[in-house]
RNA sequence: GCAGGGAUGCCGGAGUGGUCAAACGGGCUGGGCUUAGGACCCAGUGGCUUAGUGCCUACGCAGGUUCGAACCCUGUUCCCUGCACCA
């Protein structure tokens, strides 16, 4: 029995003391394969991590064999909060924590046999590498695009951090699910992602190769709408409110306008007035409501107030009631929305306030009485008492309405964007430390490029307050401009601003003069394959391709987009629930490894399911994987054969839907068709080239057992640097299947027919009888001459004495008019080939023809009758 | 509510117009091997069955297109994922 674990350390060793999967820049058309780099937590890797992993060694393997330089590295993503609060729980620095953890990491990858090239790999805690996180920060400093504000921001009490919009989930903290997150104003760094926001959306329709899904939620996530601003003007006043719509064909239908309660607007228009208190008693109500409660739909009343103020509508001069609303959120447009009665919110609002409301819009046009209506008008419908937009169709009428209004000087047609501007600042230690220095002179200023990197200081006082804040030495320093005393910034950068560049870092790894040389990104990126996870689609995916962007703005690279395959593997679960640490059901790899090795876990994996589905974890399962392995290493124990035709077919039909599978990921397949092989082998005998050809298709899956294999087949190693096999599509003859077919009914039969007559036969003679066959065969080869429609062919070929066995054949031929379809045999084959059935009798074959034995034991049409002797 | 994906046998999961009662694997049943078990090998695994190259019923549900549908079209139910008072 062959020892899986043995042989994996053993391969695993050559591997890297021959540095194989070490890539270099050639003149080969490369291959960039990369999953997502790790977060590395203490608590070390499991099954669901092995799974992705092994789904993006699998493909370098076969890229890497098919000819291509792969380029194929790991890192690790090691700042963040997670390490920072282990750490401190564990009375650790988290450095020493993350770099244990780390070294862990490796370790375990090293065991699952992933293909790296270990030489490129990095840790983003590194100064050498977040040295460029800086240098890309001063960069986008200096074009704008970085920028600090004061703003309502969210916040995460446990995390004691602000957030950014895309880490915080149905109001809650993306790592606390159960902490609301709250809204709290403060002064922050942002990148500027909206500047970005046309080329982040156009770039999507290049994006073939990516999931249409992930693609959908980016464009949902961004949200482009097109509309208009329409200038309310505050009556007695010549100020602007401008309220963005993009239905603006309900403007004659608006009889209030809201804003939102944070609008800057609101405390000057009521100051002074007896609408103040009961405005702010108003607000202080909307804000103790949670997001939840204040966002969601079926969610709570609607709550608002009158602010005593009116103004004018520019379509018709008419005064209407300005309020304050729940509903209405500061940061989406202008904060200011028109309202009416073609929208639901409004309408209750309205219906709560004792608001008059007016309909413009019906099905066909008629007045809808505004008093008697329970609900608001939504859909598509004919306009009226639109003055003269009257009697049109409502979506025709909105580009009207917009140049109507736009020349009046009544607003602007405008753009709007759901995404936000990336809030970049946290108040935690345990990150990249912002280059900007504040001095009291001078102010802002940003840390001199030669100064880089803004080492993280490594002592520390871990407490409540962010620990870079009560660091002396790291808080004070000189002004860069007048030599002052000045402060530094204490907030870190997020951790995602290392992700959504680091795997330009990859092709350069040691630059310690530039973020890469431009030269070799240009002949490795974009990366070919990216895997990973859909829960990246609205944040780490959006932030690299903004990046990527940004650094082609630069001229650093010539791409413009940073992953031209993308693909989402799925989750690994067990007990029905995803496999994780804080579930408490991880399976760990060492306990597999140990008692089947990683190979079978490897096969297991990739066999359970597409790659791209969830998947279950079930011991049996794994026990089934393990006897597969053993069965295929163990036909080299077996007696090798001549290569015969039908090995060859076998052979080359078995490389050709391999590969084929494994190129549309589809890698269950793959290793199906691969065990249909093993299985014809084990049954039907194996020659030295199908145990060649079988070690390189298993290969990418159980790389450990293939090199073995390969070894003892007497080649020198290494099979991971093997080419690919090939197949010759004129080996490969549909006969021999048909064959295998026929004789597997024909073994039925007889079984049947021993069961039935209940003796033990010496010897049994079979008839064939396929004359009614040939004659169908014949006239349907000639109708094929004339047309290639099945179903005409049918018709003029049916027969009610043949039945439906007819359009089987047809179409059969019509697909493929050199196979032999069915049972339609060459007689002189079954002879031949029947020989060899294995039933424990002595059998023999006469055609029925020719045969003069007994009339009544004659077969009927293309089967079998036995004459029993 | 909007968007995307899905529903197949005891289970996981193939199959996108015909050789489909449905690959492959697991489970279960029977047989062989074995002192026994395991492993391995063989057979069976929708129902009926006069045992037949037979009939019926089936790929969420209901219709439609077609000589022919698990597969295409329409409607419908349920499930998952993402976004969500976005004006």
């Amino acid at each position: 029995m062959v020892n899986l674990q043995k042989i994996e350390s053993k391969w695993q060793k050559k591997w890297e003391d021959k540095k194989i999967f070490q890539s270099k820049k050639s003149s080969k058309k490369k291959f960039y394969c990369l999953e997502m780099y790790p977060y590395p937590s203490g608590s070390g890797l499991h099954m669901g991590h092995v799974c992705n992993y092994v789904i993006g060694d699998v493909c370098a393997r076969f890229k890497r064999m098919n000819g291509f330089n792969v380029l194929y590295p790991m890192g690790y993503d090691s700042f963040g909060l997670p390490a920072e609060n282990a750490a401190i729980k564990n009375k650790t620095h988290p450095k020493i924590y993350t770099e244990k953890s780390i070294k862990n990491f490796i370790r375990q990858q090293k065991e699952m046999g992933l293909s790296y090239d270990w030489s490129r790999t990095f840790s983003s805690h590194q100064p050498e590498f977040y040295k460029w996180d800086q240098w890309l920060f001063l960069k986008l400093y200096e074009k704008g695009l970085a920028y600090k504000k004061k703003a309502a921001v969210n916040w995460c009490p446990k995390c004691n951090t602000v957030l950014a919009n895309e880490q915080v989930v149905n109001g809650k903290c993306w790592r606390h699910t159960e902490t609301e997150v709250e809204i709290k104003e403060l002064n922050q760094w942002f990148f500027k992602t909206t500047d970005y926001a046309d080329k982040l959306l156009d770039g999507l329709d290049k994006l073939e190769y990516w999931p249409e899904d992930i693609k959908t939620i980016q464009r949902n996530w961004i949200g482009k709408s097109q509309g208009i601003e329409i200038h309310f003007k505050l009556k007695g006043t010549n100020k602007i409110l401008p309220a963005y719509t993009t239905r603006p064909d309900t403007i004659f239908s608006v009889t209030f306008v809201v804003l939102a309660p944070e609008h800057p607007l609101v405390l000057e228009l009521v100051k002074g007035t007896k609408y103040e208190k009961e405005t702010l008693e108003t607000i202080k109500k909307i804000k103790s409501q949670s997001i939840i409660e204040r966002t969601t739909p079926e969610g709570k009343d609607k709550i608002g107030c009158f602010l005593g103020k009116y103004v004018i509508n520019p379509a018709n001069n008419e005064e209407v009631p300005l309020y304050i609303a729940n509903f209405c959120l500061v940061d989406y447009g202008t904060g200011i929305v028109m309202a009416d009665a073609h929208d639901q919110r409004d309408f209750e609002f309205a219906k709560k306030y004792k608001i008059p409301l007016k309909f413009v819009i019906s099905k066909n046009g008629s007045v809808i009485d505004a008093e008697t209506a329970s609900e608001a008008y939504t859909a598509d419908g004919i306009l009226f008492n639109s003055e003269k937009f009257s009697g049109m169709k409502n979506q025709e009428s909105i580009p009207k309405v917009i140049d109507w209004l736009e020349k009046k000087k009544g607003g602007k047609k405008t753009t709007n964007y759901r995404l936000r501007d990336w809030l970049i600042s946290r108040q935690r230690y345990w990150g990249c430390p912002i280059p900007i220095i504040y001095c009291n002179k001078c102010g802002l200023v940003p840390v001199p490029e030669k100064d880089l990197p803004v080492k993280l200081p490594e002592k520390v006082k871990f407490g409540d307050k962010n620990p870079l804040e009560t660091n002396n030495d790291f808080v004070n320093v000189k002004c860069p401009k007048c030599k002052k005393p000045a402060k530094r910034e204490t907030d870190t950068m997020d951790t995602f601003i290392d992700s959504s560049w680091y795997f330009f870092r990859y092709c350069d790894n040691k630059n310690n003069k530039k973020i890469f040389d431009k030269e070799k990104i240009d002949y490795w990126m974009p990366i070919d394959q990216y895997i990973g996870g859909r829960e990246h689609a609205t944040g780490h995916l959006i932030y690299s391709r903004f990046i990527t962007k940004f650094l082609k703005q630069l001229k650093l690279t010539k791409i413009d987009e940073p992953f031209l395959r993308l693909f989402n593997q799925g989750m690994l679960h067990k007990d029905g629930v995803v496999m994780s640490k804080s579930k408490g059901n991880t399976v760990s790899q060492e306990e597999i490894a140990k008692k089947y090795g990683i190979d079978t876990a490897r096969f297991f994996l990739m066999f359970i399911s597409s790659p791209d589905k969830d998947k279950d974890w079930n011991t049996e399962g794994v026990q089934s994987a393990y006897k597969s392995l053993i069965k295929i290493y163990s036909l080299l124990d077996k007696k090798q054969i001549k290569e015969t035709k039908e090995l060859q077919s076998k052979t080359n039909k078995t490389i050709k839907e391999v590969t084929k599978e494994i190129e549309n990921f589809n890698y269950n397949i793959a290793l199906i068709k691969i065990m249909d092989f093993v299985n014809y082998l084990t049954k039907k005998g194996c020659s030295k080239n199908s145990l060649e050809v079988l070690a390189k298709l298993i290969s990418p899956f159980t790389p450990h057992l293939a090199e073995e294999m390969w070894e003892k087949l007497g080649n020198k190693p290494f099979i991971s640097l093997e080419k690919w096999p090939k197949y010759d599509p004129k080996k490969i003859d549909e006969k021999f299947e048909a064959i295998d077919a026929f004789l597997e009914q024909t073994k039925k039969d007889i079984n049947n027919i021993i069961k039935l007559v209940n003796i033990k036969p010496k010897k049994i003679t079979i008839f064939v009888s396929e004359t009614w066959k040939y004659n169908v065969f014949k006239k349907i080869k000639k109708e094929l001459e004339k047309t290639r429609n099945t179903g005409e062919i049918i018709k003029n070929v049916m027969d009610k004495k043949y039945g439906k066995e007819i359009p089987k054949i047809v179409t059969s031929l019509v697909k493929n008019p050199n196979k032999i379809p069915d049972l339609i045999l060459d007689q002189k084959t079954e002879i031949q080939v029947l020989k060899e059935i294995d039933i424990g009798f002595k059998i023999q074959i006469i055609p029925a023809e020719k045969s003069k034995e007994n009339k009544a034991k004659q077969a009927s049409p293309g089967k079998v009758a036995i004459l029993v002797k």
